[in-house]
DNA sequence: CCGTATCCTGCTTGATACTG
DNA sequence: CAGTATCAAGCAGGATACGG
């Protein structure tokens, strides 16, 4: 049944889909993932594309993609190691909301960053006009 | 100019594009958008529909909204008070890309649901293999 | 080279109680 | 009604060091 419940389901919070939205705002997944739009790429240099990531939070990162069947984890046995990290198929679907949610933001960004000064600033002068 | 430099912002955790990135992973933010997609609505009304936030999380998420010029806090005097938030025009302009998300999520999240379901087993029978 | 193990800190979230 | 104040807890993120 499609009725309209999709608000019903937005304003769940426990809804799964908002397991997408967190993935979004994980400080380094969205980075990531986007990284791996251009091919495939080995762990040490995610860490190095990814400026200067420690490796624990890096794996945890990869872990949780490769969990959520966003990225694929593939092991070359050799010596020294090899592994490179690649999008599945889903996580190249998830690259064009991304992008467009991107241009979103360096466009807009400019905006947002005027309006929290002027937020800031009537915020102080409030503050200087009623100090008490 | 417009070089091919997006990519390089993109992996700069510090580039304020992120901010929207966070506000998009923000527990309250998107949703609290997302209605107000439908127009203005009350703080106390926001609260029920947004399933029982604490006002003073709800507070910040507002706040930090309002701070970004994505949307707007009306006060009325009145007695009772009555405070009306609703979206700016930035807020409205990312209403779509949102919901391009939103539509994603929906559609890809039950296969999200079986990868992990699949990478778990995967694990579990692992450590069966190799207890030691 | 590709991680794991341990420890630590700051921020986010929340419960609870109170005010204009 | 629409918040603010205070306190407490959990967890993501990171520094550092070590292992296969």
């Amino acid at each position: 049944m499609d009725t309209n419940d999709l608000a019903g389901n937005v304003l769940d919070p426990n809804c799964p889909s908002r397991v997408v939205f967190q993935r979004i705002g994980d400080k380094w997944a969205s980075l990531v993932i986007q990284v791996l739009g251009d091919g495939p790429v080995r762990f040490s240099e995610l860490r190095k594309m990814v400026n200067v990531v420690t490796p624990k939070v890096l794996t945890q990162t990869l872990r949780a993609l490769e969990r959520d069947g966003l990225i694929t984890r593939t092991v070359y046995a050799q010596v020294p190691p090899r592994v490179e990290y690649g999008l599945t198929d889903l996580g190249e679907s998830l690259l064009q909301p991304l992008t467009l949610l991107r241009r979103w933001a360096e466009s807009h960004v400019p905006t947002i960053l005027e309006a929290r000064d002027a937020y800031d600033d009537a915020q102080d002068e409030a503050l200087l006009g009623s100090p008490n």
